[in-house]
DNA sequence: GTCTATACTCAGATAGAC
DNA sequence: GTCTATCTGAGTATAGAC
């Protein structure tokens, strides 16, 4: 892959983390590498590949880093710790998660994209879900409670990127310590 | 006010609700209304008033539906369970919170717009959190619980939008109901 | 008071230059 | 293999017609 294909899709990432999907056009991630917005197609088909390309890089980038960060524990209550964390860091680098900026853009999206958010949606549900597999007392089946603590993390960095105090994400990181005590 | 201009604020609510910000443009506005794009800058000095202007109407009407829906019970419980239904039509009808909506774009938000949203949010956990008042054996303080609250049915819509099924919906909903006893 | 002609900028994509 | 000139259409906004 050539250098310049590799560039592009950091500059898109980037900016679609930072303000949202209608950010990373042709022509900005052009100017941004250098070349003409209509040079940006020799790289990539058409902006519907390449944003799918983007969000599966983004998916095994994204359980890269969580698994790394939680190889050494089993414990449900230090496995959630660490998902926060990863969403506490998107906020102090004022970036949003990309799944969140292609749900909010839905008519945007063809039909592979929109499977590919889901994709991301099924495998952090699964990973939440297996972590909560040690806990005792949940209040509902592990399964369920996934959802929930998903939807509540990506609703709560969307609206903490309004503000400076990661509002939202503490009061969740407060929820999460009381669910299990292991 | 005209009627030309109560109808183009109706067009533009239902499109940010149904697709995104960005699709609410003073062109499908003007197509939509049957006038010419420049035309609807007589009814609203610019795009930015416009989105203030709708965001503040969505705040009064959301309340003014939620309070009705709950005007007869106390009840930490009931009062939790309309919230959800409220969210539930949106899904049923495919459309999205307008807040989210708009903190989905916050690099297209004036300052002005952002405390607008930020407004609304205040707004909602502030009803929220007045309505856990009688609820018992919380977790968490209650307005740490009503930031997670309001995060999660935000999340939950965000993302179920993508599917016919609202499961994180469903998972709220059910996670909600173990919460209090009242 | 209500609306349009028009200007300018930005979007993605194609055909073709080098 | 890499990049650009150029097309077509969508975006907001201003100045001015009626």
């Amino acid at each position: 892959m050539s250098e310049t294909r590799v560039q592009l899709k950091h500059i898109a990432t980037d900016q679609i983390q930072h303000a949202n999907l209608a950010a990373a056009s042709f022509r900005e991630l052009g100017k941004a590498a250098g070349i003409k917005s209509s040079s940006v197609h020799y790289h990539f088909q058409s902006r519907d590949r390449l944003l799918t390309e983007l969000l599966q890089d983004y998916d095994l980038h994204f359980f890269d880093v969580l698994n790394k960060a939680t190889a050494d524990t089993q414990r449900p209550r230090q496995r959630l710790a660490a998902l926060v964390d990863v969403f506490a860091q998107f906020h102090a680098h004022q970036r949003q998660c990309m799944s969140a900026a292609y749900a909010a853009a839905p008519h945007e999206l063809s039909d592979a994209n929109r499977d590919v958010v889901e994709s991301f949606l099924h495998h952090l549900e699964a990973w939440v879900s297996d972590s909560l597999s040690r806990a005792s007392l949940l209040p509902v089946p592990k399964e369920t409670l996934a959802s929930v603590i998903v939807a509540t993390l990506e609703g709560a960095l969307l609206f903490d990127r309004l503000s400076r105090e990661p509002r939202h994400l503490n009061a969740a990181r407060d929820w999460l310590a009381t669910l299990s005590s292991y």
